[in-house]
RNA sequence: GGCCCGUUCGUCUAAUGGUUAGGACGCAAGGUUCUCAUCCUUGAAACAGGGGUUCGAUUCCCCUACGGGCUACCA
């Protein structure tokens, strides 16, 4: 019988998560996913200063709406409970004293102020700083004793002095280095707390963890990982150390200085998840084929995790808008509405016409909206002419290119007179199309001497959707009344 | 400083020991009833540099440059 497939996220609980953490847990999950595993939630918050109140609830809320779901978490618990580790110290306590059993851990008393001097002297001489290992020959009365005198002290990894470690990472292959390079780290702090490079260890291993993923910061650490799973004499799981994703300008790990970097923000701007979640997988991997339009349901299909790239990407904003415009585009225009909503309030709330409340109204407000949006709170901006009782516009606005302010003024009141003979019931915006060009057909009229001036006059804007969609959604009697208004408007110019 | 990881159009990337080095975003031009947007067509745009290995390297190896990471009782 085969293990189970199993993976994890292992955030700390800041309640922040960003695209970077976005993209590792996605990735995590697609590997996990694409071989059927199963993918857990287990919370690292060995430092207490890291810790917010509700940021599990956040976490899971921001990546549940992401599309990423968990078999096994806090919230859930599941058969490798607890999965916070602030909860686990017992079993840390018990692992560690194993450790320490089988010599591969030893108890430092070291003060902070010895180290920090220590380094410092390290750096001055131009000498890596590393743990000068006083503490490593204690002979166990001497270390017994100062226990009992409770003396504070750490507990730290025992290093081979010599030879090389090689460890193996899913994307770079054999990853060989020197063991004196590797510091004795600490595994557990004064305050008996692990240290990640202890629990997060333990804990892959208890709860049965087949594939690692995580970011490649930690590829230095990665030796001194597999050397902790060795003296236990536990398997070592596979590791994949996805690259960072980096800003735009000036490089660097993606920093919330140079713009939204929260998934948050970019859901409350209106970022679709599936957009979101369609970008930030192409960086870093590509399916097979030129298709990058992608469901999560294929993404778990086509996903091979040997195929991530194994070089950092930037975070380009650019391409978002277009995936988010692209989905945006083909929504159902129900669903658009209902998501719309919230950002369309304002101007709802604004208008003091009834009608212009009506679902019904806002669903035709959207609907001519729909290819514009890049994302969801643009709608706002877009369509608050419809809901504005009086339009605010220079009248120069309505003549179009070199025309002649009186010609402007003749077409308008042309366009008027057609629509004046359009009932209520046929103003569809089928019927104002094929009047007016009809119109204009006819009498071989050009086109934008009469579309520009009855658009300005409908939305009082120089960007906006087509005149037949504003007027059909407008209604007949507001459109006439708008048109007049710019009519008039022109007598006195 | 030391150690580690990386380097294909501006950006995300594909492919390959022999190709006109492919696609996507962005950009430019043209077209589709006025603007914007959409949609369609076309275009400009890349193998970091230097050595090897080889009949032949973008592809394999080494060096350099550049970028990034780590160097905590943070993760």
């Amino acid at each position: 019988m085969t293990k189970k497939i199993r993976g994890r996220l292992a955030p700390s609980p800041t309640g922040f998560l960003h695209i970077g953490n976005l993209r590792t847990a996605l990735f995590g999950y697609l590997t996990i996913k694409s071989m059927g595993g199963d993918y857990i939630l287990r919370i690292e918050d060995t430092d207490d200063k890291r810790f917010v109140p509700g940021a599990i609830e956040k976490l899971v809320d921001v990546l549940e709406w992401s599309g990423i779901k968990f078999d096994e978490s806090p919230l859930l618990s599941g058969p490798y409970a607890p999965y916070v580790q602030s909860e686990r110290k017992e079993i840390y306590k018990k692992h560690i004293d194993e450790l320490l059993q089988k010599d591969g851990a030893y108890h430092c008393f070291c003060s902070s102020e010895r180290l920090d001097k220590m380094r410092e002297e390290q750096q001055a001489n131009k000498k890596p700083p590393r743990y000068d290992r006083q503490c490593r020959n204690l002979n166990p009365e001497e270390v017994s004793k100062k226990i009992a005198s409770g003396e504070p002290f750490v507990i730290r990894q025992k290093m081979p002095l010599d030879g090389e470690v090689k460890c193996f990472d899913e994307l770079r292959g054999e990853i060989t280095v020197n063991a004196q390079e590797l510091d004795d780290h600490v595994l557990i702090k004064s305050n008996g707390m692990p240290t990640y490079q202890f629990a997060n260890i333990v804990d892959d291993h208890l709860m049965e963890i087949t594939h690692v993923t995580r970011g490649e910061e930690w590829i230095p650490s990665f030796p001194k990982n597999v050397l902790l799973y060795t003296a236990f004499g536990w398997d070592v799981p596979k590791f994949i150390h996805l690259p960072v994703v980096l800003n735009k300008e000036g490089g660097g790990k993606l920093s919330k200085r140079q713009g939204d970097v929260s998934v948050e923000e970019f859901r409350e701007k209106g970022y679709l998840s599936d957009a979101l979640i369609n970008f930030i997988v192409l960086l870093g991997w590509h399916p097979e084929g030129d298709d990058e339009i992608l469901s999560m349901e294929e993404l778990i299909k086509k996903f091979d995790h040997k195929k991530i790239s194994s070089s950092p990407a930037v975070f380009d904003v650019e391409k978002l808008n277009y995936f988010n415009g692209y989905y945006i585009r083909r929504m159902d225009l129900d669903k658009l509405t209902e998501m719309a909503m919230p950002y369309l309030k304002e101007n709802v709330d604004k208008t003091s016409d009834t009608r212009k409340k009506s679902p019904d109204f806002i669903k035709q407000a959207v609907k001519i909206e729909q290819e514009r949006l890049k994302k969801l709170s643009d709608i706002k901006e877009y369509t608050e002419f419809l809901f504005l009782d009086k339009l605010e516009y220079p009248k120069e606005m309505l003549i179009w290119k070199k025309q002649e302010a009186g010609d402007c003024k003749y077409n308008l009141i042309t366009i008027r007179n057609i629509l004046e003979k359009i009932a209520s019931e046929e103003w569809t915006k089928e019927n104002i199309e094929n009047k007016i060009l009809q119109y204009l057909n006819d009498n071989a009229l050009k086109a934008g001497d009469f579309l520009w001036p009855t658009r300005v006059a409908l939305t009082g804007k120089q960007q906006s959707p087509g005149p037949f969609d504003v007027a059909f959604v407008l209604g007949r009697e507001e459109s006439l009344e708008k048109i007049q208004i710019a009519i008039d408007a022109l007598n006195v110019l």
